[in-house]
DNA sequence: TTATAAGATGCATAAACGAGCAAAATCAAT
DNA sequence: ATTGATTTTGCTCGTTTATGCATCTTATAA
């Protein structure tokens, strides 16, 4: 592996959305601790990473990070649910994508692909933003700046006018009888809405929000066309999860149905 | 073989997103390695690839791009700029902010006040990130890559239902009859969008660009309420302008009228 | 504050590179 | 075929780069 190839690695790895460790680079690379760090030192003189003391962090391009390092949970999951709902991608299809960190991985695996993305989330459009092979249209709205996205009357309104093939949606629980849902009440609306401009359903969560239920309710797993998940749910929620939404379990290998 | 068959072969490898090597090709063609490595620096300089220390890798490889930041013109000029636009901006009010640089500079000196910011450009957004007091607001519409702004039907709609006390705007060029002109049709509708979606309309431009002239126009110079610029704008085409146009010229202590 | 982990710096080494030159191959005319 | 011009290739050698190690300095946390 080259220099080159290891650095745009460390690049990919940041943009998910995680820190890094000088120690796992390391591993991860088998090469000394003097070499990560001089790769840290030029990919940030290229603002592409912010260094640490331990490790480095993603630029919050622009000012000084306000990047509070919370690792993102279940990263690796959310990496293969990424890889297996892009799968679902055809070329030339207009595809939707919500904000999260699991349609993030999404994202980042629909990279070079010949589509149309729309989204309101920043970083995923930010995902593409060097990427001349997909277009990328950001709904308007009001910034949270928690979870970077935008919500509210401007992208309920540019929904009303758009319709996509695909609508990738994150929820913060997914439950049998609730639902799927979601702490914030203008993030349900908005994302209520996102389900209306899609052709294709398609709801994405990790096994960790199986069977949790939430404050605002987005919608009934039945209006829902597929769910994906991870291979470690529950198999008894699983089971009753089956009996109203077709589920597609992401794991090492592939997508299992 | 030929050597054009030889560095077509070179590049199908590296098409599929491998890296190479020079030994590795050196042993499939046959050559020497300074022949691969002259094949390579050719295809190199075709922007065929990218050649690393030991081979090479495809050209879209993601960090190079990333890295072309190529440095802001005039930057401590836009910053004067910004903080004598910013100083106009009173609490409580809703400000339209242009994408570009120096609204980037003007959007960083509105840090911290109690205001609400509209933009259509993601980097003024993010100068927002991490600052509670400003609410922020994105305007849709399709991700241009290279200035990061969002422009077109999304962005035109939401200005259409939307009405700023201020609008500060950019523009590529300045002129006294041409007026202020901009290289994209696009860009320059939703500009002319912005416009109307303000009750003041101010113009921000360093002097580099007063007396140019672009391709497509937004307005004329009347039909703006202010410009700022700076004071080392040329004094002959200053007052040209400031028949038209009520001109402010910042400087390291503030601005002039 | 001190203890400990992480980072910086200088140096050594091996691999890779660039430039120049000569040999070999190719081509264009006779 | 022969000759000469041009291009391509391979080789050598001095230079550069990438990397790891040892040592010294700095940062973080108890």
């Amino acid at each position: 592996m080259f220099a080159e190839e290891r650095r745009a690695a460390i690049v990919e790895i940041l943009k998910g959305g995680n820190s890094v460790y000088v120690a796992e680079l390391c591993k991860k690379f088998g090469v000394s601790e003097a070499t990560i760090r001089r790769d840290l030192a030029v990919l940030e003189r290229m603002r592409l990473l912010k260094r640490t003391h331990g490790g480095a962090v993603p630029t919050t391009f622009g000012l000084e990070s306000s990047f509070e390092e919370k690792r993102v949970q279940n990263l690796d999951l959310k990496a293969m649910i990424g890889r297996a709902a892009a799968s679902l991608v055809n070329d030339d299809e207009t595809i939707l994508l919500d904000a999260g960190t699991t349609t993030l991985q999404i994202a980042l695996n629909l990279r070079g692909r010949r589509i149309t993305v729309a989204t309101n989330c920043i970083d995923v459009a930010n995902a593409f933003i060097d990427d001349p092979a997909v277009e990328v249209w950001l709904l308007g709205g009001i910034l949270r700046k928690k979870p970077r996205s935008l919500v509210g009357f401007l992208a309920n309104e540019a929904l009303n006018a758009l319709h996509f093939d695909k609508v990738f949606l994150a929820a913060n629980a997914v439950h049998v009888k609730l639902g799927a849902t979601t702490p914030n009440m203008l993030e349900a609306e908005t994302k209520r809405r996102m389900l209306m401009a899609g052709e294709e359903k398609i709801l994405v969560s990790d096994h960790s929000k199986l069977g949790l239920g939430g404050i605002c309710r987005i919608c009934d797993l039945e209006e829902l066309d597929l769910l994906i998940t991870d291979i470690y749910a529950d198999r008894g929620m699983a089971s009753e999860i089956e009996r109203k939404i077709k589920v597609l379990y992401a794991g090492e290998g592939g997508a299992i149905a």
